[in-house]
RNA sequence: CGGGGUGUAGCGCAGUUGGCUAGCGCGCUUGGUUUGGGACCAAGAGGCCCCGGGUUCGAGUCCCGGCACCCCGACCA
């Protein structure tokens, strides 16, 4: 991709209702713009980084055989009248023709359940597990810190479905698995730890994933020596860690990055979902739900890589592997460097190429905004060293190498 | 839902004891000179001053009403 054409250019000017790191620097790097409070729109830097996390969560949630689907945004009222969780203020209202009753969906709970029932007839269809990366509503109190609470936001929830609560507890541990793994992925495994939280009906806790960082909303209580925390709800119930029994636990700031829960039989009873055993006995169906909100993910990412310059993305959720730039007029200099933004192209890397008349500190700002982990430039100086300067948003210094070792670099 | 605040050029803001042709910085356009850490000179373009009423010779400025948005708090299966 070349900068000069990229829709979405860095702006200097901070906006004024920026009020969290995440919103300032996605804002000025040209990643997204807010379109009112909680509200965002994703421009094509931004989306690229957005896929990438919501394609790290795919691929480790279809290894523990989810499905995916996509369902609808807008439901009819009467799914939530069910299970009497239409008058949830965070629920967005919408009246159709003929004063019909809409929501928009929170959460799918009252989806997907009748959507599996209708397919899950007989113990033969258990257990089964499916998924979707969608955007939900929650008409928030307050929508706050850019794009870490939000109005309308990005997530994947997955839905698991067993003949018995025995099945469910260990497909639970399976995703709880999946969940660290993606964590690791996202480069934020080193300070996400799990944290017990309130259950809900049918299991003691349910499990937050929960990112160390002074931004977070939530208030842990961590044991240090097992990486596991107790959401500040249930501290009063759980006197020290409840794998150990240490009671030093440390009080922290955290942003909650995933949530799984054991739903059990609270929505499958209110649609009257049961399936047919072997013995030809009618049995409710236990129900699991596990959440990741991509979008604050990506937000959570911005927060924790930062430094005065800019976002330092890690590798593996980057917009693009490099950002090749070119500096000073050097006709020769330009030519060099088309010819070596086609030969990477050609080979598959992802470069982002600004190809400006700008000058140098513009382009190397932008470039430290941006937060492209791997930063090439081609300019007279570099080749007359031997190459090009090459450098890692992460770290203060650059190395020149030659053209023909950039691969090596990759 | 309480409390506070703001709507003026694409962005950030000034102008508000009523008064001239509504300004500044950044950005944008054109030309020229520059090019290793946010260059310089020159010439330009760009405004329903949130909306609707009212007062007045005259309203961005005052009054009434509305709308939108932001921040703090409460809230956050």
């Amino acid at each position: 991709m070349r900068y000069s054409k990229l829709f979405g250019k860095t702006t200097q000017q901070a906006p004024a209702d920026a009020d969290s790191v995440n919103a300032r620097l996605l804002t000025q790097g040209g990643f997204i713009q807010r379109q009112l409070a909680g509200v965002y729109n994703f421009l094509p830097l931004g989306l690229r980084v957005l896929k990438k996390i919501q394609d790290i969560i795919r691929e480790e949630i279809n290894a523990v055989e989810g499905q995916e689907v996509l369902m609808p945004a807008l439901t009819q009222r009467e799914n939530y009248d069910i299970t009497g969780r239409s008058a949830l203020d965070i629920l967005f209202h919408l009246t159709g023709h003929n004063e019909a009753a809409y929501v928009l969906n929170q959460s799918h709970e009252e989806v997907v359940t009748p959507l599996v029932q209708r397919h899950t007839l007989s113990y033969r269809d258990l257990p089964v597990a499916v998924y979707q990366i969608q955007n939900k509503f929650r008409n928030e109190p307050r929508a706050k810190s850019g794009i870490l609470r939000g109005r309308e936001f990005n997530m994947k929830d997955l839905y698991s479905f067993h003949a018995d609560y025995a099945d469910l507890e260990a497909y639970y541990e399976r995703v709880k698995a999946a969940y660290f793994k993606i964590y690791k992925r996202l480069g934020l495994g080193e300070r996400t730890v799990i944290a017990f939280a309130s259950g809900g009906s049918f299991s003691k806790y349910s499990h937050e994933f929960q990112t160390l960082a002074d931004v977070g909303e939530d208030t842990l209580y961590v044991c240090e020596s097992c990486s596991i925390g107790i959401n500040k709800e249930i501290i009063e119930d759980q006197k020290g860690c409840p794998e150990c029994g240490n009671e030093e636990l440390v009080e922290k700031r955290a942003i909650e990055v995933g949530n799984i829960f054991k739903l059990g039989t609270r929505f499958t009873e209110a649609f009257g979902f049961s399936y047919t055993d072997a013995a030809g006995e009618q049995k409710p169906v236990e129900m699991g739900c596990y959440g990741i909100g991509p979008s604050r993910i990506m937000g959570t990412l911005v927060e924790v890589f930062n430094d005065e310059k800019g976002i330092i993305w890690p590798a593996s959720v980057a917009p693009f592997k490099l950002h090749l730039l070119t500096l000073g007029m050097d006709e020769a200099v330009k030519e060099k460097a088309e010819k070596l933004y086609h030969e990477l192209i050609s080979e598959g890397v992802e470069v982002l190429f600004d190809d400006r008349d700008e000058s140098a500190g513009k382009k190397l700002n932008d470039a430290d905004l941006i937060g492209i982990p791997l930063r090439i430039v081609m300019s007279k100086r570099s080749l007359e060293n031997g190459g090009v300067e090459l450098k890692r948003r992460s770290e203060a210094d650059s190395q020149i190498i030659p053209l023909s070792e950039l691969k090596n670099h990759l």
